[in-house]
DNA sequence: TGGAATTATGTAAGCGTTTACATTTCAACC
DNA sequence: GGTTGAAATGTAAACGCTTACATAATTCCA
């Protein structure tokens, strides 16, 4: 069933046929009926390779993500695919886990797929090290790429992200103002995101005039699901003799990791201890006691982003970046 | 660039061309190697939409889930667009909610893009109510679909699962022998998943010879992530009069929500009261104390289905059915 | 060394659209 | 009724591959 068959039945050529397929103006209202009717009749759906091939795109975007199993990278992948699929695009899914080398297939697999665009989703796909952001410029040469939570300076590479430094300087300042000095900040990974959240924690101190003890800034280097992991990493931070009576963590799964020390060593959550996590995931309210955290409004964040994915494909020059903020969220880990 | 440039400079015929790329046995080694050295050279890659017009496919399989930022879900689709990568297979995801009209609106979009196959992650897909299932077997007239953890006798269509009823029956038969016959079955969708392990829960006590009380089957009318809603609708079924001593859990996120009933009822866990979740999410070792559950051993059943899938498409037959057992994790909400 | 069998390569016809350009139709006006 | 310009429709050439079939080159054996 192609569109000659259609066509013939309805009388009229092929080039009528598409026209009314993709809604020119010029078609007679009648002929354009006669057409409809003979294409519902017949339950024929126009071959998408052909027309991809004529058009040169098939209305797809590839998103990239290093671990859509990751609660918050889901939810970003869920979202940004409910907005790209009401724009009338399809959504090609390539995991790539989190070194470096397969990121770059899979972006090249996407590429190589001809999708019209390029969503990255999370910020490990930006590194610290210059160098290796390059093969990012070099896709944003073929199709625009948006990232979620990155950010950087490229033609054609489009930033939607929250202002993780400002929230995570605004927790820290909190704290600090309770004349609490000594506040463990736990990350995870040296994604562009965490970065900012270190940064903002450092600027608390700073902007407060009180010192920063490096022995504070402490890297998890595990499993993205290993609470019980924290757990020791935090235990045995303690047996060495390191004292804090907060944690802000870089995202919830680590600051309950953080809860779970807390238990081990009897702290009283929050008299002892004050825990701040992040990302307002479920685990946040899965914890006990439930977590105090930061929402990053991450819905709102993907139907920018993809606002300004299909505006861009549209034609529709866009700002390069668009920054939100970020919202505290209270609850029992820790009174701010 | 095309297939002409790479044959033009070769000095060979754009068919040798096209052999050298699809790995054709009869090509000369010398041949092949000038080739593709020029094809490496230019960085030339093929057009997929032009490879698809003419092979009538692009390697591509629909990935349906109803929500794919569900933990559980989320995990699935993981696992199974990695397995598709790896066998050389893109995927298109599409998330379509929970209702009917939806979800087969996403299976209508997936296959209009001439996808391969269509994968349907989540008992959700499979209704109780046979004529609801009939998009399903229209579907598989056109390309083969698998199921995961769904059950369709169908042409065509193939389905891998865990035992659930098995999983369930096992757990609540343990709870009985330990003498405690109020036990409170806990589900959230009328998947035929939850409905398999309902069965299982009532196979057990009939097994036993012991009454079943139709109050303690109870069904949570919420979101997927509404913690502290399971905890309230606990509670309610408390004030209402109704007592026991052990809940078993569709899934996690519902035995946490009984854990927090628990607390807020100051119910010892496991002396008061026994839960047992379901899935071995990332929740069951959040939540305090750590959940006792089921693990179903998804990455091996997503690794299985691709398996069945990429056969299927190979022409190789593959068996109708495929099914895994459980396995009983045991933590410390409930020592079975 | 000739010729059959085998292997390697080339030619050209699809695959099913879109769209520039050509042609026809038609309403409006003189 | 003839002219004109706009609107509607048709024709045919891409788009860049795959592959059946035809042809050329090579191997093998008598």
């Amino acid at each position: 069933m192609t569109i000659y068959d259609i066509s013939k039945q309805a009388g009229v050529s092929i080039a009528t046929v598409s026209r009314v397929l993709n809604g020119s103006e010029n078609v007679k209202p009648k002929t354009r009926k006669k057409v409809l009717d003979i294409i519902e009749q017949c339950g024929y759906t126009p071959n998408v390779f052909a027309r991809g091939l004529g058009l040169n795109s098939m209305k797809t975007v590839g998103i990239l993500c290093a671990d859509s199993s990751d609660i918050y990278l889901a939810k970003a992948v869920y979202h940004i695919e409910r907005n790209l699929k009401t724009a009338g695009y399809h959504s090609i899914l390539n995991c790539t886990g989190y070194d470096l080398a397969h990121k770059k297939e899979g972006l090249s697999l996407l590429l190589n797929q001809r999708v019209d665009s390029i969503i990255m989703v999370g910020s490990n796909f930006i590194s610290e090290n210059e160098k290796d952001n390059q093969y990012i410029r070099d896709a944003a040469k073929q199709v625009p790429v948006m990232l979620l939570n990155g950010d950087l300076d490229c033609e054609n590479v489009f930033c939607t992200m929250c202002d993780d430094y400002k929230s995570m300087k605004e927790v820290t300042g909190r704290l600090l103002s309770q004349k609490i000095h000594d506040i463990l900040f736990l990350y995870h990974s040296r994604t562009y995101s965490s970065m900012k959240k270190l940064a903002g924690y450092q600027a608390a101190y700073v902007s407060m005039d009180l010192p920063l003890s490096k022995d504070l800034t402490c890297f998890f280097n595990g499993s993205h699901e290993d609470i019980d992991g924290v757990c020791d990493y935090l235990c045995n931070l303690h047996d060495k003799g390191l004292r804090f009576r907060a944690v802000v963590a870089a995202d919830d799964m680590l600051a309950v990791g953080a809860v779970k020390y807390a238990r081990k060593m009897n702290l009283r959550i929050p008299q002892d201890i004050k825990i701040v996590g992040y990302n307002n995931s479920i685990l946040s309210v899965c914890s006990e006691p439930k977590l105090t955290t930061v929402d990053n409004h991450l819905e709102l964040l993907c139907s920018q982003l993809v606002k300004t994915c299909i505006c861009t494909l549209g034609g529709t020059s866009q700002p390069a970046k668009t920054i939100f903020s970020g919202e505290i969220i209270l609850r029992e880990s820790a009174n701010l």
